[in-house]
DNA sequence: TATTGTTATACTCTATAACTATA
DNA sequence: TATAGTTATAGAGTATAACAATA
């Protein structure tokens, strides 16, 4: 009930032990703060990086859908999209067969930058990964899926 | 250059590639939420248990030890440190020694409410790992550590 | 009635800057 | 002067609720 550690003994002894979750949220944050910094050097945020992206991968979604597979809620994906659309790197079509329903397309301008972008993250996070080997990283890709509760596992997520 | 998949083909493909940083992200999100509920069961935000948490590990650090050891700005732990003070939870104590240094100490109440969030923290962290080996956490702890560039490889981080 | 997109709003986390008291 | 703590404040990210258009 008192301290284990004599206190002044042998030093402060910075130790974090089990907390996943918060070891979680200070590797994304930091994550975030590296890409987020090379996105904001081409003029996007991190986020508005993340969905020119899912559109490159995944096109023909419409808004709900693009929320779901980025985990984004659709009032937080409406700003990105507003600003991408405004800045004319991203069009919103209708769709012909339910017209409650827009597509978030990407244009030219938007592709380019995409990939312009992508590259330069892409170096981030291998060089944050540095001392890994390449099987880790699969196994960090696999775990960090199977704690979002991913589409390959079990359906939707969120 | 063009939609590597015809549209309308094969549907919405929504696979998430290469961002680790938006899978970080994610994941981290998802386990705040789970484990944050866990610890407002017992009226503690997540970031109060994660405090306890390390006063309990690693006493005698003052405030702003105890900052760089959690990665929490020393505004942000100020706010966490008056509410626990305030609900009886922590006491800041004067280093004698040095008379501008506070140091926060857990108190019997907050001792016994920190066993008690961790086990349930803990019983939600390993559920949400379910299907991981033992040694796959390891992994991921180490490739956090890394990322976050932690005491055990180069010094402290933040 | 239910659903998609939209708008407006409030709340939380985090960082910045300025102030104090000690050194 | 420099540092630890404190306070006040502003910004970003996220979620909630209400509304319009369409099904």
């Amino acid at each position: 009930m008192q301290s284990p550690q004599p206190p002044g003994a042998a030093g402060p002894r910075p130790t974090v032990d089990s907390e996943i979750t918060w070891l979680l949220h200070r590797a994304a944050q930091r994550m975030r703060a590296a890409t987020g910094e090379v996105a904001e050097k081409h003029g996007l945020t991190l986020r508005e990086y993340i969905v020119l992206s899912a559109l490159h991968k995944s096109p023909g979604l419409n808004q709900g859908e693009l929320g779901k597979t980025l985990g984004l809620d659709k009032t937080t994906l409406m700003s990105q999209l507003d600003r991408l659309e405004r800045s004319g790197l991203v069009v919103r079509h209708n769709d012909p067969r339910d017209r409650r329903l827009r597509i978030p397309v990407i244009t030219a301008d938007g592709e380019a930058l995409r990939a312009t972008v992508a590259d330069a993250c892409d170096n981030v996070e291998t060089s944050a990964l540095t001392g890994l080997d390449p099987d880790e990283v699969q196994i960090l890709r696999r775990m960090l899926f199977a704690i979002i509760g991913d589409v390959e596992d079990r359906g939707s997520c969120l």
